[in-house]
RNA sequence: GCAGAAAUGGUGGAAUGGUAGACACGGGGGACUUAAAAUCCCCUGGCCCUUACCGGCUGUGUGGGUUCGAGUCCCACUUUCUGUACCA
């Protein structure tokens, strides 16, 4: 039989869609396994090697669950909304929808060619109203409900006006962004306007004055995760700060529990820890500082409570809403400048700028444990969101302060015994604490960890403050000023806003005449005809985020076809959650914090049966590109071979490694490559070759080293692409694609069609020698194994290694084959199918039942041992299995060999490890 | 700065504390062939000994430790990658 992958390949892609083979079924009667892929965003450039690398991942291992009897959900679908396809929309005036689509087109024809098992009449998609209608429901709900804080979930907002008509804002601990005082006179005695006012500062989506990332060149609002060193994710635009009125999700609320349920997950330390890191939960307390001739106490946070007999001055965020009220007016005009100059900042300027500034206010607070005056400093390294937008400074033991304090001439003291504060700050929690004594409190002789402690409790004790614990993760900015996005089923009415009915979803997203916002400034939406409700109020202009249609997916593939829920309540109970979750590292502090808070607020709702979405996750690393160089002779068109380039003066030049097969270049397509090329000259090295260097970079078009995995289906087929994607390494790993090597997986499934085309499939039960029971059945349980593990490149080299034994064992075994083709059949589905018909099998080798291995085929007649001296290995004796450890010790003493490393000494003792070593010791 | 992960031949990478380098690429040699491709066989960490056989030494980033025995466990350090940062 010839290896022809192009015939095979194509035929059982056609018998997999004409008979339905991949559709999934609720079906009570089996235990289900849900495998989930991160759904891709379907960009312009098609699918190069490294996309599919984590689908083949999970698609072996859903293949595999499913061959074990479990009743697989694998499905894939489109994060379609987005901002390049608005960007291109910009450029050619084409509708997103329409270039989005024609992408999908090219995604869908790219992924069937690589034989997945997903489940298409499951598809979804962000983009389409049908799918979008469940993001502006959630939207809506999450409107509707407030966070409490005794009851630690969200409840309707009809229960937080119940009680406020009733008790007023007494007694209700709910997540706010105010400190709200009122009585329920004062509830009762407010038109709606202003009730509606006070709820939405309660309400889990809400909209709020807010520091937000402002992107000038996208002409859009950014969350925290779409904003890396002070520029845009994407494109790399500048972003600063600003003021805006603005939805948000309500996401801090839920930060405790975010934290603590990452406990109970199958997921990577790393990716963890990322996420705590984000989430930035800490320790500390709030005090309030008196400020000198006012009524007004300045609070502020700090974990370092221990170091209060340091503080020297304060120091408050431009921002902050103190700084008008302690500002004097002798420094008035110094401040207001200061504002000025800090407000024209943006956020990129502002972190590589790391200049100390900063102004004084002209007020003084009392330091309530020593009574003494500080100076209450305004400066840009405090910042407004976190915690109270001010901070006490402690010169000696924040390195922050310090830089603060040197360049202002303020006053450092030492807290610490042996703090040599001279040159920098002393920043560590550890030490003995001194210079810490004041009427009422002594910290002197105490480590930190205890004065941190005492002092908490002492100004818990006197009022002065309270133990409280801060998280770093903000509320997400939900709001976009752009068009290829969710509508918000939002309209107002005297400027207030108001959600649409729920039976009018979806909203659907309007057309308009271009993607760019009005020539007033407008979202782009404001250029919608008819953008009103029927009764004539303007619906709001802004759309949904990017992770708005990617943070509930998950569900709606457990029930895409529901007109009536997101998910129904027997869809949700049966699947649960995903199983298994493969994806990219890159979403840990963005897609996977808001899933999981939006999964949060379902199951607070009741909507859901699971508080955590995705119970195991791996992350694929990412394949980088590998570039090709040749080596111009400089003010010449001779290229000299990497080997020799040192012998000149050369300027490396990126080739396109289409050129180029295992670091070789074909010259002659090098000179047919460009014009200016069609007469090179080559220095070969002595093999007649020209050999390219290489560099491992990012994978794009600019460096010419693009694979795409349609290029190596064409070539080599869609069976060998999978297995060497696997065979490449660690799936957690990053690694550059090297198609060196391909040929090695290649020449495997080519030994494995000549291997099969030899078997004697007529004599179906002629029972496997010992020997090739043996083979088999260890690689059943190698294959079980690694699967399992996610050790996929251990698994290929397995089955490289028993198709070699049953070569050289000259195997004609049906039974063998047939257990060979369950095996392979996730991994190389379409050989598989191919041989599993051969040999007249019924049904789809998708289902064929996962083969169970015996432990005693697998067992060794006799074990060999190394036999070490020290430790060190010298030589082998073999022995019968069941030799008595005892007497493999005797044995191996009495082999003449021994009497050589023995040399006369004594023998101290022996260690025998039954079936790994025999270590003597000596003298 | 902080956090996480990693470091093994020319290359990608294997190795439940038990003979390091599986498997593959690349390289070398050979068979078949008029020839090439394809295929098959042998060798392939380094150093040394030997005509050859047989051998020996050394070796998993560096330095220490635990152990009969360490690539693997512990401590310190170096380097690389990833994430994150005026978060008080």
């Amino acid at each position: 039989m010839e290896y022809n992958h192009k015939e095979i390949e194509s035929r059982w892609q056609n018998y997999w869609r004409e008979n339905d083979i991949y559709r999934t079924r609720t079906d009570s009667s089996k235990k289900k396994f849900y495998v989930l892929d991160m759904f891709p965003y379907p960009s312009g450039a098609g699918l190069h090697v490294g996309h599919p690398l984590g689908y083949i991942a999970s698609d072996i291992y859903s293949r595999f669950k499913r061959q074990q009897g479990f009743n697989v959900l694998h499905p894939m679908g489109y994060d379609a909304y987005g901002l390049p396809a608005e960007q291109y929309a910009i450029q050619t005036g084409q509708h997103p929808e329409k270039t989005t689509n024609e992408n999908i087109a090219r995604y869908r024809n790219q992924l069937d060619k690589i034989g997945f098992s997903f489940d298409w009449s499951r598809e979804v998609r962000t983009c389409d109203p049908e799918y979008y209608k469940w993001t502006q429901w959630a939207f809506m709900q999450m409107f509707n409900h407030y966070y409490d804080r005794d009851a630690d979930k969200a409840l309707p907002i009809e229960r937080l006006e119940e009680s406020f008509a009733k008790h007023g804002s007494e007694g209700i601990n709910a997540a706010c962004g105010k400190d709200l005082s009122f009585t329920a006179g004062e509830w009762n005695s407010w038109d709606e306007r202003k009730r509606r006012e006070i709820l939405m500062n309660y309400r889990i989506a809400y909209q709020g004055e807010s520091m937000v990332n402002w992107c000038p060149a996208l002409g859009t609002v950014l969350a925290n995760d779409e904003v890396s060193e002070g520029v845009s994710v994407r494109g790399g635009h500048p972003v600063e700060q600003r003021v805006m009125n603005q939805w948000c999700l309500r996401v801090s609320a839920y930060a405790p529990r975010l934290l603590a349920d990452l406990e109970d997950l199958e997921w990577s330390d790393s990716l963890k820890e990322t996420q705590r890191n984000w989430i930035g939960r800490s320790e500390g307390a709030e005090m309030r500082f008196p400020v000198k001739d006012s009524d007004i106490q300045l609070e502020i946070f700090t974990t370092r409570a221990d170091t209060i007999f340091g503080v020297t001055f304060m120091v408050l965020a431009p921002e902050s809403e103190y700084v008008g009220l302690l500002t004097t007016p002798e420094q008035s005009e110094a401040v207001k400048a200061y504002l000025e100059e800090v407000k024209h900042k943006t956020e990129r300027e502002r972190q590589i700028d790391k200049r100390v500034s900063g102004v004084f206010t002209g007020s003084y607070a009392i330091n309530p444990l020593t009574g003494k005056e500080i100076p209450i400093w305004i400066s840009d390294y405090v910042l407004a969101g976190y915690g109270t937008g001010a901070i006490m400074a402690v010169p000696a033991h924040d390195s922050r302060d310090y830089a603060f304090a040197r360049h202002f001439n303020l006053p450092v003291i030492p807290l610490i015994e042996g703090a040599d504060v001279s040159e920098e700050s002393f920043d560590a929690k550890e030490g003995i604490m001194m210079n810490s004594e004041g009427p009422e409190l002594n910290l002197n002789g105490l480590t930190v960890k205890e004065a941190i402690a005492k002092t908490k409790q002492f100004i818990e004790e006197k009022g002065l403050g309270k133990v409280k614990t801060n998280y770093r993760l903000r509320d997400a900015i939900f709001s976009r000023q752009r068009y290829w996005g969710e509508p918000f089923p939002v309209y107002y009415k005297d400027g207030i806003p108001y959600l649409m009915d729920e039976k009018q979803l979806p909203l659907l997203l309007p057309e308009v005449d271009s993607y760019l916002p009005t020539s007033d400034g407008q979202p782009p939406l404001g250029r919608a005809k008819n953008w009103v409700t029927p009764e004539g109020y303007p619906i709001e202009l802004c759309t949904m985020p990017g992770f708005a249609g990617s943070s509930a997916y998950y569900l709606r593939y457990m029930d895409p076809h529901n007109h009536d829920a997101l998910v129904s309540k027997e869809a949700d109970e049966y699947w649960q959650d995903v199983d298994l979750y493969v994806g990219g590292a890159e979403h840990a502090t963005g897609h996977l914090i808001y899933s999981r808070f939006w999964n949060k607020f379902l199951y607070d709702l009741g909507k859901v049966v699971k508080k955590e979405p995705f119970r195991k996750l791996v992350n694929q690393g990412m394949i980088q590109g590998r570039s090709s160089f040749v080596y111009r002779i400089k003010d010449t068109n001779t290229f000299v071979s990497h080997g020799l380039k040192n012998n000149y003066e050369v300027a490396p030049i990126r080739v396109d490694i289409s050129m180029v097969s295992n670091d070789i270049l074909d010259c002659d397509a090098f000179r047919r490559w460009r014009p200016d090329f069609a007469d090179a000259e080559f220095i070969l090295e002595e093999d007649g070759k020209y050999h390219c260097g290489y560099a491992v970079e990012k994978m794009s078009k600019s460096m010419f080293n693009v694979v795409n995995p349609d290029d190596i289906v064409e070539r080599y087929g869609a069976d060998t692409l999978r297995l060497y994607e696997m065979f490449l390494g660690p799936i957690e790993q990053s690694k550059p694609w090297d198609t060196n090597g391909i040929d090695g997986v290649n020449r495997f499934l080519r030994k494995l069609v000549a291997l099969f085309s030899k078997a004697d499939l007529e004599a179906k039960d002629t029972p496997m020698s010992k020997e090739e029971k043996k083979v088999v059945h260890k690689l059943i349980k190698k294959i079980t194994q690694d699967i399992q593990n996610f050790s996929f490149n251990t698994s290929v080299a397995a089955f490289m290694i028993a198709v070699n034994d049953l070569t050289a064992l000259k195997s004609t075994n049906a039974e063998a084959m047939r257990i060979l083709t369950t095996l392979i059949a996730p991994f190389a589905p379409h050989l598989a199918e191919e041989f599993h018909h051969q040999m007249g099998l019924e049904g789809s080798v998708v289902d064929a039942p996962w083969p169970e291995y015996d432990e005693d085929a697998i067992k060794d007649d006799s074990v060999k041992y190394p036999v070490s001296f020290n430790g060190k290995a010298r030589f082998t004796i073999e022995v019968p299995a069941a030799t008595a450890p005892a007497e493999v010790e005797a044995i191996a003493l009495a082999d003449p060999a021994a009497a050589k490393w023995l040399d006369g000494k004594e023998v101290k003792k022996v260690i025998v490890v039954p079936g790994k070593i025999v270590n003597v010791v000596v003298k």
